[in-house]
DNA sequence: GTCTGTGAAGAGTTTCACAGCT
DNA sequence: AGCTGTGAAACTCTTCACAGAC
């Protein structure tokens, strides 16, 4: 298989999206027109995107939604749910906590770390916020797979040298800042501030 | 000028934060190379970057901190402050309230809206929260140049609809769903579930 | 006729290679 | 020597055009 482009995984998101709602709507079958107008893509690109999978639709008559919405989970690993630690237990993962697109997806947050002891023993939205010293044990217990980083931009880069050692392969991060880490070590970036500096950017243009 | 990528506005974000470290450290000069570094990019894509907008740099020497900062700023957009309104009071809402990065960078948040009349009245993180049916006269009245929309996915095409009607030219959307505006209105969407899809797909892929 | 799947063309972005300045 | 600035090459991603299936 060819390697899949990161934008290509974005639009998957987007299409499972459209798809699941489709099911509800208990609509059978869908043309890659229709599903790139809910999704925001062009049909080709659609097609584009699935091809690189596999072949899940019928000449004349479109994709079955059910089905494709099936292929798409399997290949972006939502079939299954993955235990996910937090990081940070201020307001920003107070509300990654409540957040219940992740809930709907199967990314459970198991376990909040914090390193500030007023807040170690507390409880934060049903979770027991725990000592941060404790994460590589507990990662391991809990078989915790993926992290999500919400501490402030000078704590983040000792987070995230602590989650690598911990073995974490794959980290959310949300503190504004640049993080260094091992090449094995996927890492992506919400930065929100440089969102909106772009969109600042867009109201200067013109 | 000929028109520059989104890619290049999310890496002088970048380079503007590595800036104002630099600035810190009263370092005088930097060197594209030493740019990338912190930036997470190459030297010549800092300088292809950079020269979208015209030549700051000396040969042989680098480029001026302070000044280059500056500069970006004036690019971006960051050299003045902009007032925010954030429609949505929930978890998400008061997170992004109390967000230090958008004040750091001029991104003021001056008005909190919800459609709950439970929470209308009621004060978040010291706004008090108003009635969204008062969005458009009081975006005027506070000179709001731009939105960020904190709201269920359910509500929020409803939202944007009315932060068109009210004139508002750009948004930030956190709702987990694609968002139809017209094509003068930009719309960017932070949308953190899908960042957990391609992280557990990175996981899947090996 | 409708719609998928895909090689080829096109557009856009990044990297290379090097001229030119300090 | 060290570093910027930039046309050209390489690469990546998107769109076109159309063959093939229903």
């Amino acid at each position: 298989m060819r390697k899949i482009s990161d934008a290509t995984i974005t639009r998957l998101s987007r299409y499972y999206r459209s798809l699941a709602r489709l099911e509800r709507k208990n609509q059978e079958m869908v043309s890659s027109k229709e599903l790139a107008q809910t999704g925001g893509a062009t049909s080709v690109q659609v097609r584009k995107d699935l091809s690189c999978f596999g072949q899940f639709g019928t000449r004349g008559l479109g994709y079955p939604v059910c089905q494709l919405k099936e292929t798409i989970a399997h290949i972006l690993g939502l079939h299954r749910t993955w235990n996910v630690a937090l990081v940070g237990a201020g307001s920003l993962g107070a509300a990654l906590i409540s957040y219940k697109e992740f809930k709907r997806q199967g990314f459970h947050i198991v376990a909040v770390f914090d390193k500030d002891p007023a807040k170690v023993g507390k409880n934060k939205r049903g979770l027991i916020i725990l000592d941060i010293k404790n994460l590589p044990e507990v990662s391991r217990e809990l078989k915790i797979d993926m992290a999500i980083v919400a501490v402030p931009k000078t704590e983040a880069q000792s987070v995230v040298n602590l989650l690598v050692q911990a073995g974490f392969k794959v980290i959310l991060n949300f503190a504004p800042v640049n993080l260094m880490a091992p090449p094995q070590v996927t890492i992506r970036n919400v930065n929100m501030a440089i969102e909106l500096e772009a969109l600042s950017y867009r109201l200067m243009a013109n």
